[in-house]
DNA sequence: CGGGGACTTGATACTGTTCAATTTCCGTGG
DNA sequence: CCACGGAAATTGAACAGTATCAAGTCCCCG
């Protein structure tokens, strides 16, 4: 975040990167699937601190992540900043753009990334023929609703150490779907960002993380996490009375 | 709440309730207009502690609140809820359940209130045919996102204060926009329901809004709200140091 | 190998919660 | 219409959970 170079991202003629995967959950018919072809979107790449896009910019396209791994945040006025969330390999971000015509947040690659450009009115445009993919473009959209409600409650009704289990499960959750190891892994944000994400300060971050090891229930040195029970991880996302 | 009475909402045919006010932000043709006729919806009636639709239950449509006001709450298996929106006329409701086909929060009506309801099936075709109708639907989509993401600013790095200072502001600032005094209102919901929204409880609420009446802000007797200075409130939402 | 940011840990302060006691309000029934 | 009863709201006092401030360590990058 402190290196105020973005460099333009390096822009890449991408064949392969079509709106296919996107739609890997849908029932395709061949002939859908041979109309998606016409879709093929572009890769760019991004340095650890690069600007995806900035909160105000002009809104084109939605971004596909392909590999890495970005943060979004809104700023407030006075200078407060809340990550409102990481994305990893396999999501769409940029979608809250759409409502104004701008990005409404900054979004930030957390290691180094590439993502696939789908320009949002040529979607729009296949949408209207393909209606598995309109559908698919709504449940994506609402599906970010629907997390976004989850963090409201996360933020508006649990306490630091709920919350942070909840994080630590969540990424497990996301890592175990990506055919990574769900109980061994590395985090990519900082404590301070981790902190922002959650609405706390990067110290009790740090301590709670501390408690949890120290309680046996995670092996944490730096930035790798070792997840030893997952099941009593879990009971802390919870009424306190309920753990043990 | 405490009223487990759910009256079948009372059905109603509807001919003047369409997509048509839905769409009044919208640039549409004369032609368009006329297809927009083709979804009347079905208007339903709600009585305060209804429910319009209960977390879980199979989506089907979308719901445009015509009269009345609304929350919606999601709840944890432990039994903790967190009201995840208050929604008034005007509004579309239900967007959470587009992801899963099934609804993701309960909506219960806080008076009594008339909803029209909007096959989703039947947008989607319709939103196929018109690019405009299209592009509004997204737009509604995305504004919920950047909406929920404001909300995460507010639980995540703001004061008990600054919240519901932030909170009556919004408030102003809707029923401003529907022709109703930005300064005089009645709140809908109790308390506790606020406190739920706002990551604060039931007697943290009490208190803040007597500060503020106490600091000559507002007036509160009850549920009439009366905000004697608009800017004064702004400035509270925002750091401590800038405050008066 | 050096330097600066990231992280950890401790002591203290403070915001907001919890528990409890009243009071106020509002819907219901006499 | 008024009186009653329960829910909602207010207020106080003690307490708990986080934040804040501060010091020191670790780690990574150049």
């Amino acid at each position: 975040m402190q290196k105020p170079v973005t460099l333009a991202p390096l822009r890449v003629a991408c064949s392969g990167c079509n709106l296919r995967e996107l739609c890997m959950p849908m029932d395709l018919s061949d002939l859908d699937m041979e109309q998606l072809d016409d879709l093929t979107c572009i890769k760019h790449a991004y340095q650890r601190g690069g600007f995806l896009y900035r909160s105000g910019a002009k809104f084109q396209s939605l971004y596909a992540i392909r590999t890495g791994f970005f943060k979004t945040q809104v700023l407030h006025e006075d200078g407060r900043e809340q990550v409102t969330g990481f994305q990893m390999a396999g999501e769409i971000i940029g979608m809250d753009a759409i409502s104004s015509d701008a990005h409404a947040c900054d979004a930030i690659a957390l290691e180094d990334s590439e993502v696939c450009e789908i320009p949002f009115s040529r979607m729009e445009e296949l949408s209207r023929k393909l209606p598995t993919l309109q559908r698919h473009l709504h449940r994506i959209l609402s599906r970010e609703i629907v997390r976004d409600q989850g963090i409201m409650l996360l933020l508006g009704s649990m306490r630091a150490e709920e919350r942070l289990a909840a994080f630590l499960l969540n990424l497990s959750q996301r890592f175990a779907a990506r055919g990574y190891s769900p109980t061994s892994f590395y985090l990519r944000m900082t404590r301070q960002e981790i902190g922002s994400y959650l609405g706390m300060k990067l110290e009790t971050v740090s301590r709670t993380l501390s408690n949890f090891q120290g309680a046996g229930l995670i092996t944490i040195r730096n930035k790798s996490v070792e997840i030893h029970n997952l099941q009593k991880l879990q009971r802390f996302v919870g009424p306190p009375q309920e753990c043990v």
